[in-house]
DNA sequence: TTCATATTCAAGAAATATATTGAATACGTG
DNA sequence: CACGTATTCAATATATTTCTTGAATATGAA
């Protein structure tokens, strides 16, 4: 709820309030069913781990029905099936090209629902901490807050790295990051110096683009730490984020 | 994710990152799948109208099993099983006192990801606003801004109605809010005035206690609105809540 | 101890969600 | 037009969720 309004002391809700009509006891079961049975369309078309998935990808990028089903493992009717039900509860929008589709994040509400799921299940749900811990070990994602990040985006010392794949990179990067994904730094074409201290990003606290790089990096003696916040984490919090032209 | 930390400088993942170890492409999705999964089980446990009822209820106050079971219209039963699965997932805890079983939301990011759900379903999805407008015409559920409702809250013109039950008052209310349900209004023990200006709130946008408060009040010749601000929003955006003591 | 009450448990039926399969549609290209 | 490709549709089998029912447990009071 609660899109903000304008700060205006004269609510404005007086001939329309006016026409209210007191309910019975049934009706207003009535009206909480159908309301709670509305309202239960969103949390119901993230409630699967395949769906959740999916959005996780199509917010860094729109994507193709084709591109989801490799990426996720899924058939292609099966990823059409569920990017359909995301749809239906506009999670998630369409735009055709030719043949293709391209499905996109309905907007910045929807990754801002993601992060409050994640909040509540990492801060709430001891069996998300265990799933993570028995495929990453003790590994800490970084730091998310936004202050110490501005801090390191101008610091001169310090060069931001972009590990996802250029396409995401390309849809919206935090300011000055370079992209570098591992096939970059593998292929030597980034010069990096050993006085610089390397900070990379990825898609957030649960991809692995960004421990692989720094992974990398510290195997060749370059300072390198991770840190947890994504570009999109940076765009729902109203900064502005750098794109590709 | 992404609770704020301290803003220090120097990233704190240095040793323990250091221990990554490369996954092949089958334990990425192993890794990716185990992690989905026990992602969605937040949004599963409320993408079922009951439980998103029952968690609008708790949020107000902590309730007993029976009470939940007569509020919602569900068997007793039915209700307990709903409620395990909230707690299961860490959305909700429990106090036993004696035979009684005391339910409470977890804390205010469940209540945060609640509303990140209603901003969702009402700029995203359509079917949630005609499920709206069916039952309750064009009503506006009035102003939701924190500005204006600080405001309010100082204008000697202007007295706060809280219209929920004194429980719900007891447990949290806004500041300066007299406790004003409809029966209390109708019992004539309040002393109103047509000079002052009443504005009224409940538990939400969706809550009909203020519209009943404000179509009686005006009735009478008061100056009355709505807002749709509850006690629960203004506390999860860090404000305090009085309680009674 | 016995009783009443609050809650939970367990088993089964009914409803819903999901993945698979193969076919259908729709568009661009030669 | 015929063909290849991207996507969607429709039907089915399977798995999961939900509600109901009746019993079980646990606590406090008589």
């Amino acid at each position: 709820m609660h899109r903000q309004q304008e700060a205006t002391c004269e609510p404005k809700t007086v001939e329309t309030t006016m026409k209210f009509r007191s309910m019975g006891p049934v009706a207003k079961r009535r009206f909480k069913d159908d309301v709670y049975t509305a309202f239960a369309r969103i949390p119901a078309a993230v409630s699967n781990p395949h769906r959740l998935e999916i959005l996780d990808l199509i917010a860094q990028r729109p994507r193709t029905v084709a591109d989801l089903a490799i990426e996720t493992a899924l058939s292609v009717a099966n990823a059409s099936q569920h990017l359909q039900i995301l749809a239906k509860c506009g999670l998630v929008t369409v735009e055709r090209r030719g043949t293709f589709a391209f499905y996109r994040a309905a907007g910045t509400n929807v990754y801002r629902l993601l992060q409050s799921m994640r909040d509540v299940a990492e801060q709430n749900d001891a069996e998300i901490a265990a799933a993570v811990k028995k495929h990453l070990g003790n590994r800490d994602a970084g730091i998310s807050d936004f202050d110490t990040v501005r801090a390191l985006m101008t610091d001169p010392n310090v060069a931001l790295l972009d590990t996802r794949p250029s396409e995401e990179f390309a849809a919206g990067h935090l300011p000055r990051a370079i992209n570098a994904p591992l096939e970059t730094l593998k292929s030597g074409k980034l010069v990096l110096a050993k006085s610089k201290r390397y900070v990379a990003y990825c898609r957030g606290p649960y991809c692995i683009f960004a421990d692989e790089a720094v992974a990398y990096l510290r195997e060749r003696g370059f300072h390198a730490t991770r840190i947890a916040l994504s570009p999109m984490d940076w765009e729902a919090a109203g900064e502005e984020v750098s794109r590709v032209v």
